[in-house]
DNA sequence: TTGTAAGCGTTATCAA
DNA sequence: TTGATAACGCTTACAA
């Protein structure tokens, strides 16, 4: 390995002036400032980021936490924040969660052993996960991505006002028995999703005569099962209000797998049935029927989420020891410090997927 | 930050004491390492990773360079690697090259300085970089995943398998002229399912009577945009053995988009026209018609691929002076080293999107 | 069984 | 404008 040494050696100057001509923290005569760039150049000398790492105390890198990433969405999420992460020059070290938290443990308790200087946290399912927490006591920035935690700094988009589009729509379309096939119950997207649902179809026309809600994993085999579930439960064949007329799914995965099950049926859809989902990923412009989903952001809130983290990064490189922030426990009365939630707009996306109910049997 | 030396001055031992008793390097006696093991316990001492790689010249990480996660089968790929990864105590940086060379050429330079230990290394374009092979030569070990660099140790499926299987059903079903939607042009895994269809056809009925080709990105959209470029240009209107009717993507994501635009030309698959594609990702079994396609065994891959270069990294600590693998030149008549190929089995999976071709107009 | 000290490749503080 | 040299946190001879 060329080491900083040997460029000096190769140059005929010091260590230092070769670090200097670098990071040009210091001037340097042009003369060995062009001798020190050719034996650089002529060595093919690459600094060691362990050894600046080491002196800096900061490795420059990112630990990303995601939960699935088979799944298109944290995908297109993981691609975007990597490349938001690259642009400003940190790097990103991938951690998959797969929705385990013992998981999650080991990888902070790895993450902060390579000094990560930050944190891109998708919380998978219900939270919050202590060793989270212990992160965050610790003193490493922050910042979790589509799920909301109220005591964190956080990105995600207005899953209510997402939820509420839906409604509405459903309910102006006539809609007045639904099935909402959830994600984890309990996690903040879903929660807010259907609270969202609720009020539109409230706002739509009026509360609905029925709304049976199932939860489970934000996956296409969950959509796939509880259809296939409710239809032994005899809820497809119920008649009048009772059955089901839409399927709201909690995202478009589970709404894929939804759909499936409903062919498989015989129930086509929208006609005997409408669905919608939620994310917006590519594939539900292309499916059949195509997909009515709410369209997330995705690129923004993966770059809203870096930018956020690197601010809260570098302002604690400026105004902080570096010993973990403790609270000064002392003073009560101490102004909370004000935690940042970047709250993105939705777009409600209309396709083919909905449609009036069927006339009642 | 707490470090070695605090951990040793709470024990009242020495460094070295300390850094034996994580490594277990050397026998200390019971009282004293359980006196070291509590001292850590109580001030949660985490060993900083950097200084360890720095002087064991390992970061123990490796660079995972991907064209597009937002496709999920370079998601599920990369998932499954960096899992097994993790499993044998690595990490795992990200690199999102989005098939641009000069990305690439960067990521390489930044995941050279940071020390890792090897690349994985996902082709997106026409191979081979120039980048990749510096680093090859500057002796950074390097597996190739998914496409076959001749020169390059790689793990990848019998494309050639995967076509021929696809062609001979065609061919058997009575396809004669079939429109072959490929990736990039020249890419192995392009020609390598071309070849392997040619093959197939010619097995299973004789040769085509027409087989069009076109090539372009691995992305729905290419599918989309090419199925209604060939229908612009009257492929769709010809009559006889002109018309195709059978459409073969390279990919799912190709057969995705040009699914999309044939039921958009009111072209019903498989009744008007066959379509197949490959990878086998999970939309593959839930979209209607379910996609006839050749499954790839993604995890297996992803973990051989890990399994190979991690047995590269490890043999090259043992029996290799660090400074880059020089090879003697001196000597022409050596053996050649041997350059690993795994290749994985695939498997068809017949589905929906697959008919006999439509009487003849 | 344990401790001392050199060194990994940098940056940064001093002097010169 | 430059150069020594002490850190950074750790591992590992070499001594004791």
């Amino acid at each position: 390995m060329i080491t900083i040494k040997d460029v000096a050696r190769a140059a005929g100057v010091s260590v230092s002036t070769v670090s200097h001509v670098l990071s040009g923290r210091r001037p340097i005569s042009e003369p060995t400032r062009l001798r020190v760039l050719e034996a650089i150049e002529r060595l093919g000398y690459r600094p060691n980021r362990l050894a600046q790492g080491l002196v800096s105390k900061s490795s420059r890198s990112l630990g990303l936490l995601v939960p699935d990433l088979a799944n298109p969405f944290f995908g297109s999420m993981a691609e975007a924040m990597e490349i938001a992460a690259h642009d400003r020059g940190y790097s990103v070290i991938l951690c998959n969660t797969n929705l385990d938290s013992r998981r999650e443990a080991d990888y902070l308790s790895m993450l902060l052993s390579r000094q990560v200087d930050g944190l891109l946290y998708f919380p998978g399912t219900r939270v919050p996960n202590r060793a989270l927490l212990e992160a965050v006591a610790a003193g490493v920035p922050v910042v979790v991505v589509d799920e909301r935690i109220d005591n964190l700094p956080g990105v995600f988009v207005d899953n209510f006002d997402g939820g509420r589009q839906l409604g509405r729509l459903l309910a102006q379309l006539g809609h007045r028995s639904l099935l909402f096939i959830g994600g984890p119950e309990g996690l903040p997207t879903v929660t807010d999703r259907l609270n969202g649902l609720r009020a539109g179809l409230a706002e739509g026309g009026g509360a609905p005569a029925n709304l049976l809600l199932r939860f489970g994993e934000y996956r296409a085999s969950h959509g796939y099962e509880t259809i296939h579930i409710c239809a032994r439960e005899g809820v497809f064949a119920a008649v009048g209000e009772e059955r089901p007329t839409a399927v709201v799914a909690a995202n478009d995965m589970i709404a894929l797998g939804a759909l499936r099950a409903l062919r498989e049926l015989q129930l086509q859809v929208p006609r005997d049935c409408s669905l919608t989902g939620f994310d917006g990923v590519e594939f539900t412009a292309m499916i059949t029927p195509s997909l009515t989903t709410v369209q997330q952001p995705s690129t923004r809130v993966a770059t809203a989420a870096v930018e956020l983290l690197l601010q809260r990064i570098e302002a604690g490189e400026n105004h902080r020891d570096r010993a973990g922030q403790q609270q000064p426990h002392d003073d009560q009365a101490e102004v909370a410090p004000v935690i940042p939630h970047v709250v993105l707009p939705v777009t409600l996306v209309v396709r083919e997927s909905v449609a009036p109910p069927p006339p009642q049997r």
